[in-house]
DNA sequence: TTGACAGACTAATGGTTATTAGCTATAATA
DNA sequence: TATTATAGCTAATAACCATTAGTCTGTCAA
């Protein structure tokens, strides 16, 4: 890893968790084992670093959902389904790297236009674009009862966004979550699925 | 209203606006109309104004969802309770009041854990605790399906919650996240409610 | 009238912070 | 081998910021 990247993680993890402005250069460079003008080398500067963090977050995400390859194959069965949902979700609120990029858009949302956007992206149209694709393929095979799948991608993943953020900001709380999340998709799954 | 209020209204403003952080003392004093040192004829200190907005945040949430009052009288038809919901709703989203300390929660969340908590009474326990005993009720009536109430509170409420999260960030489309919402009412009801 | 207190002000202080200048050593390149 | 670029360092700077000290003024109670 390149001193770069690793000033790029560090911050990453340090905005995340104290913010921004709760954050000094000083304090990333300690964490990468240089000294903070050391850092000028890199980054022009403090907002540098942020910059290229969030064209990482949009980066991350066209790669994620740019293509339908991360819908794979369609699930074919309602069991299939909960399984691969309850795993996708698990993931999303464990892994580390995802968690930071998701509590860095959350602290920083309101700084301007772009982290807007970009948070809205990945919070909303990201992972209910790809619900959407996936109920609609499911609907077309008869697994789901016609409806407006756009509407029920939100049904389903809005719930599980609540859940994450509160596991986020109350980690004593994930496994209370995680079964929430679980009784919350299985009654979707009732409801919605044929058979 | 006394200065001390108006420190604290000011304050509440720029904090939702820029982050404790991105914010200094002095800015707030100036909005107030008199000068840093003055400030603190008031207050111990900044973060004493931020204990003490977070006592309002907490006391506001006391008022609101502490007793049953708020619930008022059940909707008496699917009509009535889409028609109440959205008002509720749409009030929520533009009180300028309620916005400021909702992005203010949304900001801070991570600071500690009292605000962690109060963040997750006033984004999930309050308003999911209050659709709860709504539906509870209106099940009780036969307006509703036999279901889990609890589930079918989040139902509702979690779309609604992300919406409006992102009409905060991008104010331009408050009126899309209204349509959408109202959208997502009536196909809830159409699918939970009887008749 | 007096005195005390509330609440404003100016001036100053000490700490933090982002950033720049300038030096040095190592490693790649010509 | 000579040179150049890379990437680290120390020292310094200028701005900002929270907070304190000390002063002044007006209001109200004794």
């Amino acid at each position: 890893m390149t001193t770069r990247d690793k000033i790029l993680d560090e911050a990453l993890t340090l905005f995340a968790e104290n913010g921004y402005d709760g954050t000094s250069v000083e304090e990333i460079a300690e964490k990468v084992g240089i000294k903070a003008p050391s850092l000028y080398n890199h980054f022009k500067g403090k907002e540098d670093i942020l910059n290229a963090l969030i064209d990482m977050a949009e980066a991350r995400y066209e790669e994620f959902f740019g293509s339908d390859k991360h819908i794979g194959k369609l699930p074919e069965s309602k069991e299939k389904f909960i399984q691969t949902a309850i795993q996708k979700i698990s993931f999303t609120m464990h892994d580390p790297m995802i968690r930071k990029m998701r509590k860095f858009l959350v602290r920083e949302q309101f700084r301007n236009e772009r982290f807007a956007e970009i948070t809205t992206k990945h919070q909303l149209s990201g992972i209910q674009g790809m619900y959407t694709k996936i109920i609609e393929g499911m609907m077309r095979k008869g697994l789901f009862k016609k409806d407006d799948s756009e509407l029920l991608a939100t049904e389903v993943t809005a719930p599980v966004a609540l859940w994450i953020a509160k596991a986020d900001r109350q980690p004593e709380c994930e496994q209370e979550s995680m079964e929430s999340i679980e009784k919350h998709v299985r009654h979707f799954c009732d409801v919605y699925m044929t058979e």
